[in-house]
DNA sequence: CAGGTTCTGGACCGTAGGGTCCAGAGCGTA
DNA sequence: TACGCTCTGGACCCTACGGTCCAGAACCTG
């Protein structure tokens, strides 16, 4: 694990990392076992401690870092534009489609969120940073529209940032008991409606 | 089971239920172990299935069922009204010295719901139920709101109640690891702007 | 006090699942 | 071909935890 991988074994490597992600957004961390893994990979025991000596918690946290990745990549370009409005449009577009192609209304990042908040502290310090970096991104938009001149000047991009995420979030949640994503869209376009107003989140 | 419980019976089963809670809230479902409650309860294994003969499944339908009743009696009496802007901003006060209160950014219902998805789908029923009923609350203020004139009859009152409820449940999430009600606040507040500007969420 | 119930304590069981170990296969290289 | 590396298979161990069982204490009622 000092770096020395074959081809071979960065390919086996990868196929668990993304075997355990299906897995953890299907049935969340504690409901991923390493057997399940085993089979899903036609791997051995040995071989996901070869891979990650750490064990599970070490295998979680690649995949975390992993699907943190995927989901920002599913968000380019936009996410790194969002200083018009079609980009913003686009972008919104991009994020539903990407969520309803995981064939589940869930987050990988977020869900992975909420449980590690209650279980792994590390592992939740982990996630938040993706988190952070993706708000951070939503900002920066926000501060490019304002430097255009397209949202008013009095709005807070930290704050309404933060806004965003959440509505995408607690737009999933609500999203999975309905079996659709109407409550996801809704959250989400009442947030796209604030920056339009350009209204002013009072603190 | 019957319903013959002894008024001694009724409270130790109640201080089941409530420990359960303060655990789950706390570790979450998987983190959570009959040992646990039996220790903190003072109590022992066979108590738990004497109250609770469907064991652990049983225990945290019936936690479910109490943390909702909980959370909707905190937003009393509000929650019953919202049909004046002073209403709706007591009721958002309220909710947010809630979970000040419980100690920890989360809520007890949504916390469930995410772990409940991804683990127990009848359990995932049963929370979905409350969430749904709480939204209902909400989008019958907001038709006060537009009876009352004091906002535009274009608002889809259920759209918004959704998009409202998402931002508590991803609020509460983005500020769990700031350890700050800011996100929360911050989401909350962007939904109340829209409400207050009327303006419509298109679909 | 007698009888029946509800309630309680704790020993015990079964199994799922994370983690360990080692022998051997595959594969690259001198 | 010989050596040494990475890679793989699978048997094995151990603990945690949900769940069972039964004897006895506490309590209620006549």
């Amino acid at each position: 694990m000092d770096g020395t991988l074959t081809k071979r074994g960065q390919q086996t490597r990868q196929r668990i990392i993304e075997a355990t992600g299906q897995q953890i957004l299907a049935s969340g961390i504690g409901g991923t076992t390493l057997d399940g893994v085993r089979a899903a990979t036609l791997t051995s025991k040995s071989q996901l401690f070869h891979y990650f000596p750490g064990g599970k918690s070490e295998l979680v946290r690649e995949v975390a870092n992993w699907e943190g990745q995927q989901l920002l990549e599913a968000q380019l370009p936009w996410l790194d534009d969002l200083a018009t409005w079609e980009s913003w449009h686009a972008w919104r577009d991009a994020l539903v489609a990407y969520y309803l192609g995981l064939g589940r209304w869930a987050c990988p990042i977020g869900s992975l969120a909420w449980e590690a908040a209650a279980t792994d502290p590390e592992l939740a310090g982990f996630v938040a940073q993706s988190m952070t970096l993706w708000r951070g991104k939503l900002a920066d938009g926000i501060r490019r529209m304002r430097a255009a001149g397209h949202v008013d000047g009095s709005v807070d991009p930290d704050r309404l940032a933060a806004a965003i995420l959440a509505a995408v979030q607690g737009g999933l949640m609500l999203s999975q008991p309905e079996r659709s994503s109407w409550p996801l869209e809704a959250a989400l376009d009442s947030l796209l409606d604030v920056l339009r107003s350009g209204s002013r989140t009072p603190a």
